[in-house]
DNA sequence: GCCAACGTTGGC
DNA sequence: GCCAACGTTGGC
């Protein structure tokens, strides 16, 4: 059952939803995600795991704060419904494509720690590190525990 | 706003 | 099952 911590690093657009905004709400369900590999690490997340809060698509990418899996993968309403922008009519409730797990905001950073700079540690970090690699999009992608403290270092 | 890289779709 | 076309991501 007390399976070990594990870490995570989260990418959202700050327009849509910045670490302020989880802030204020305290937690939030992370809808949206219709990528299968994020998916599937969304589903492998247990409760208490580490989440760095990752700012994309925006002036300064980078890390701003860190959250936590507040709840084990469920399904992702928004697939089910029509009106919205994650609407997918290919999911059913029996069978539903897309899962999700509830953010528990933890802190913000005391500042960025820019894409810029955790690229200079690209070679610490190690090759298998999709934030670093060339072309990757993924959104969702495990952290291992000498990575979380190698960026929590530079704050 | 541009565009490279990637994932998905659909015709065949 | 291949692969061209298309849409999206996300850094710059």
């Amino acid at each position: 059952m007390t399976a070990r911590k594990r870490y995570w690093l989260m990418k959202s657009e700050p327009d849509a939803f910045s670490i302020d905004d989880l802030e204020k709400v305290g937690v939030e369900p992370w809808n949206g995600v219709r990528n299968y590999q994020a998916r599937n690490f969304m589903r492998s997340m247990q409760v208490g795991d580490g989440v760095l809060f990752y700012h994309s698509n925006c002036k300064e990418p980078g890390v701003v704060g860190t959250a936590a899996v507040a709840s084990a993968a469920y399904p992702d309403e928004t697939q089910f419904n029509r009106k919205s922008d994650y609407y997918d009519p290919k999911s059913t409730r029996e069978e539903p494509r897309w899962s999700l797990v509830d953010v528990k905001f933890d802190r913000k950073l005391a500042r960025t720690i820019t894409l810029e700079e955790i690229k200079r540690h690209t070679d610490a970090l190690g090759e298998g590190f999709a934030l670093t690699q060339r072309g990757s999009r993924l959104s969702v992608m495990p952290v291992t525990a000498a990575q979380w403290k190698l960026l929590l270092s530079l704050e």
